[in-house]
DNA sequence: AGTTTTGTTCAGCTTCCGTTCAGGTTCACG
DNA sequence: CGTGAACCTGAACGGAAGCTGAACAAAACT
């Protein structure tokens, strides 16, 4: 899950970029309004943060913008305490829910995870695939019930799999939703990545989760019982 | 455990501050409705104390508009010895206990408790890991019924890490627990807290109560016996 | 006042995991 | 078949996250 942060005081920003990282989500960040807007139309984000005062551009002219575009992802605003009825207008604009500043890291969790959850459909957030069960609000998964022991970016991995079932998703693509801004990586990271996961959740090689399209990327395979 | 003291008398509102923390419960306080508002939505309490008799906005419309929000910490209310009528009208809005004043402390502290080991979902006080006992009421543990010295930090860790067992706890969510106000966040006296709680509750190291989740945080492990 | 207990910081150590690399395997073409 | 590209995999490295003993600071107690 990838997360656009706009935030212009130096310290907020860097605290709650690691404390989103620290929920394994993965960040950009802009210090204004312009980097902002460009940011949003240029790549694909599950959601953006948007503190409505910005330099440069306000921060309800660029959601106004980008909805504008038809840019679709869901927008968390966040106001400070004073000018409550900023958020108003934000949400008019386009935003779906806010946020008021000062606010507990846990309340930030719960709407993030609320919007991501509301706009990738999932409602709840327990995926099963027979014998392997994603809880994602855990980001754990389970085999025969036992947890299986994932490290974060096997999880993100498999997560963005499982979420998008049935489609074949290349390496750039998983690459770009793994990590931050910058990855001109030629390298087989997300070889391995699979790799261990296939191990990791399908020891016996029964059940073919995560195949392999070559030239495509990879699938992960679930007949939905209807 | 975290707690919001709604008081505007001065004098009262320090009393009960010190008494509660003396019980090493964490306490924010408002001095009036509107504060007490806005903390409350803001910050997830543990528990909210309220006085009735308020400047700005009334008690009872404080609760009213919290149970509204979906606002779920459990409330007691405190009324003056002659309009008890509050009482019902607080009970009404959404509270869930009420003390009349003047009050003894002891008699504070129990319904404080009471109300906490209810939200928390545990009917009794006590809860069980095979050796170890958590005596939330006595805030104090045992291992083979010998009790273990825990200093309240201590203790308080390892309070909020058992009663969410089975899931993961960042350090983020500790700190947040366990102090008031802003703290520093390039510290280590939550892994510091964690280690000398490892040796204490369990010096063997069979028993792995406590079990890291490397870039998530801790977790209380243990499997619940139907 | 002094003493003890508790909380916090620091530095060095250990463990783990993301990444890379090298060599092997499979597959799609001819 | 043969060949090359795409993919797999085991092993190793290095840096970051976490652990820990000890020193220091602050509070509580006498």
């Amino acid at each position: 899950m990838r997360i656009l942060l706009v935030e212009d005081e130096d310290k907020l920003r860097g605290q709650l970029v690691n404390a989103l990282q620290q929920q394994h989500y993965v960040v950009d960040m802009a210090k204004d309004g312009e980097e902002a807007l460009y940011l949003g139309q240029e790549y694909n984000y599950d959601l953006a943060i948007v503190d409505l005062g910005l330099p440069k551009i306000n921060g309800i002219d660029v959601i106004k913008q980008w909805r504008e575009e038809n840019i679709e992802f869901p927008i968390l605003i966040l106001t400070a305490r004073g000018n409550w009825q900023d958020k108003v207008e934000g949400l008019d604009a386009g935003a779906d829910d806010y946020l008021v500043k000062p606010f507990h890291l846990e309340e930030l969790y719960a709407r993030v995870k609320a919007l991501l959850r509301r706009a990738t459909g999932h409602a709840k957030s327990n995926l099963q695939f027979g014998k392997l069960v994603l809880d994602l609000s855990a980001k754990q998964a389970l085999l025969d019930n036992q947890p299986v022991e994932l490290t974060a970016y096997e999880y993100n991995t498999l997560e963005y799999l499982a979420t998008h079932q049935g489609k074949a998703i290349s390496k750039t693509e998983l690459t770009e939703h793994l990590y931050a801004q910058d990855f001109d990586r030629d390298s087989n990271v997300i070889e391995v990545f699979i790799g261990r996961l296939r191990k990791k959740i399908d020891p016996s090689g029964e059940l073919k989760l995560i195949s392999t399209v070559r030239g495509q990327g990879y699938r992960f395979n679930w007949v939905n019982d209807g």
